[in-house]
DNA sequence: TAGGCCATCTGGTCCT
DNA sequence: AGGACCAGATGGCCTA
């Protein structure tokens, strides 16, 4: 697929490892570091400048770390030797010695740390690329990557209208075959609820764009009536007075699907 | 220029 | 003990 995982590569998720090194310890205080970077800029007591030259060597060591699943593309070793080597001599120093530790070996381990950190974070960026991949919004280099909070609500919203989705069909089932069964409530949903356009979510280009190819089926999660697609501003909610008044904690971004209108696929959300 | 998004560093905590 | 996970801090890039 053509994934924009790919082609946003105007700030690439996990920056070669020279990129990532050299210049990051030249930075003194204003952190001009790699190329997108920020090296210890938070505490700038731990990484004098002074100490460039020497953290330069040390990441030759540590920021080798492999950990390799991802088949080279995220950090590249720069030899496996040298990551076993400073596996080791961070093994070597613990907790307890950390302040028996000699600056070097301190920095070694730091080092490994992040890379450690660094690597966990790329692996989480591969994950949120994976899912960009099936979630239906467009994919293509006119298309701009959804955030990382768009992401997850809009998967959050796919799933749930999925959900409904499988229940109405359900019902229609039920009803086709006369299976009147007690065992089966329609769901709060209710019959063609959703005839309505069911959850608006990101307003985006790609709903014009899936549109396109899909012109009898309104988007699943896209609203057909969506809002100029604004990049950093994700707006989920089809309109004003369909906004679910549901907010979430961490965002403020009000979820889609009303609580009313989908109880029992709210059940054990929240 | 402000705000959003992101990558990275870092220290703390939890888990194996 | 070491690694995974998490949250806060920091600074860069981009867009409105």
């Amino acid at each position: 697929m053509d994934s924009d995982a790919s082609l946003v590569s105007s700030r690439p998720s996990s920056p070669e490892p020279d990129d990532l090194f050299l210049p990051a310890r030249s930075k003194s205080s204003g952190g001009s570091g790699f190329t997108g970077g920020t090296v210890s800029s938070s505490t700038p007591s731990d990484c004098p400048p002074e100490r460039s030259a020497e953290l330069r060597g040390a990441m030759g060591a540590a920021g080798a770390h492999p950990g390799d699943k991802l088949g080279g593309g995220g950090f590249k070793s720069s030899s496996s030797s040298t990551s076993s080597s400073t596996s080791s001599a961070a093994a070597s120093s613990t907790k307890k010695d950390k302040k028996q530790m000699t600056e070097p070996e301190l920095q070694q381990l730091r080092l490994k740390i992040n890379s450690r950190e660094r690597k966990r974070m790329h692996d989480l960026n591969i994950a949120m690329d994976g899912l960009r991949e099936v979630m239906p919004y467009a994919h293509g280099p006119s298309v701009r990557k959804l955030s990382k909070i768009a992401t997850l609500l809009l998967a959050r919203n796919y799933i749930l209208m999925l959900t409904n989705s499988l229940e109405e069909m359900k019902r229609l089932v039920s009803e086709i075959y006369g299976g009147h069964h007690a065992g089966f409530h329609p769901s709060a949903c209710g019959g063609l609820a959703h005839s309505a356009p069911l959850p608006a979510a990101t307003a985006h280009p790609a709903a014009a764009a899936h549109a396109a190819h899909h012109p009898a089926v309104h988007h699943p999660v896209l609203p057909p009536h969506a809002p100029r697609w604004s990049p950093t501003r994700i707006q989920l909610g089809a309109s004003a007075e369909d906004q679910p008044r549901e907010a979430t904690p961490a965002t403020g971004i009000a979820t889609v699907f009303p609580a009313e209108r989908c109880g029992s696929v709210w059940r054990g959300i929240r």
